[in-house]
DNA sequence: TTTTATAAGTGTCATTTTTACATTTGTAAA
DNA sequence: TTTACAAATGTAAAAATGACACTTATAAAA
């Protein structure tokens, strides 16, 4: 038997990036309005097409940049989606990937860019092709991660109340945690440290604010360090 | 701004299935001596390319029949692999596939593929491109998900002993389990038949064989069922 | 100045789960 | 009948989880 590289098919190969973020409220979802047909106008996840002297993770950078003028965006990949008719015009394998961010940390670069918009992950409209499969993949993917390690301070403010790290974790996993177990749990892993400043607005009282202590959760990640909620 | 698809660039996109098999001693994976330029004569994982008309999982599945013999294989993806030079003859992507086998079982369909070899989890030679990249990023999914979820009994023979059993978890999570807290756990999931034969190879005093209760596996499935090993 | 309203902050106990650990039993072969 | 060998079995201590309610600090209103 013989096998000769230029027999085979070539075919087209797209990247779908679904960017949740977090605004001290809600868990939502970047999407782009479709630019070109077919589907023009429908909402989608951003994609693009994978050029052939890129990787796939490059070619979801320079894409998520294209769509939205963000940057330095840590993605991952979720899955490869290849059912023959996902897009009517050609044939086209895609690979998702997913990403979680801070949304005010990033809107600036959205300003620029109107055919992006966050949608509550509860209120997103029905997505072109394949992308609300997509879409609920990657938010299963997304709570299963987070309940078992402790992603996401990089989502709150530097200094950020407890509170707040309360609401992120309700929001990923949709459920709602009794407080006190959650300060416990939190404290016992053993990498924030408070501060004695304290956030006004939300009551008269005030409550402390913390921060994120890296090295010392660097320090944790080596041997196997998880959180369970 | 408007994009054609006749634009893009397309590429060669290709299968890798990772075959783990189970022979009551060890975890082994199945490999493959490659028949052609490059790395002819070398080791790999089985694989092949996509054909237009195919999904990746049917092809995975073609791909696997035709290097193997073997059928009805259920294959979990398990990510797509863009190094640009991964392949040093033509721009290829790789979707990897992952399986784990009852070796004997599928033992005949081998036997006229004389190309194809089990090898132990812990010998295996080195493999062409990144293909022990794959098979390492495999065995630790296979690992996750064998400690999360009671995969593994349609490894066994249909009647099998709490030691046979016991010997499968550890030898695909490598480590020894305690022989009185594994029987308890398995019980205390209820999905495992204990017959009144006894298998008198392994001791003088026999050991009870179990089957497996598909119904009652099935009905738990639903409501999420988990063993944590 | 006192009262009121509001969110922050905190600890314990019961239950469940996990882990560690040793002896008795049944049989075939010596 | 003794020996050798793997099979079978239970319990107690420790750890993790989950449920649950009152006090505190402050600003604003009375």
């Amino acid at each position: 038997m013989t096998i000769g590289y230029d027999l085979e098919d070539k075919v087209l190969l797209a990247v779908d990036c679904i960017i949740f973020g977090f605004d001290n409220e809600d868990l939502k979802v970047l999407l782009v309005k479709r630019e070109f047909e077919p589907e023009k106008g429908k909402w989608s996840l951003i994609g693009g097409f994978l050029k052939k002297e890129e990787t796939l993770d490059d070619s979801a950078k320079r894409i998520l940049n294209l769509l939205t003028g963000m940057n330095d965006i840590y993605m991952e990949q979720l899955y490869t989606w290849s059912e023959v008719d996902r897009d009517p015009v050609e044939r086209t394998i895609s690979t998702s990937f997913y990403a979680i961010i801070n949304i005010e940390e990033h809107n600036k670069d959205l300003l620029n860019h109107h055919n992006a918009k966050w949608f509550s992950l509860s209120k997103t409209p029905s997505l072109i092709f394949d992308h609300n499969e997509m879409l609920q993949k990657a938010t299963r993917r997304l709570r299963r991660r987070t309940s078992i390690s402790p992603i996401g301070f990089g989502l709150l403010p530097e200094k950020f109340t407890m509170r707040q790290l309360q609401k992120l974790y309700e929001s990923i996993l949709d459920k709602k945690l009794d407080k006190r177990n959650f300060v416990n749990k939190i404290k016992s892993m053993d990498v924030l440290i408070k501060t004695n400043e304290k956030d006004m607005t939300s009551s008269t009282k005030g409550s402390y604010l913390y921060i994120f202590d890296q090295e010392k959760y660097d320090a944790k990640q080596s041997n196997d360090f998880y959180l369970k909620l």
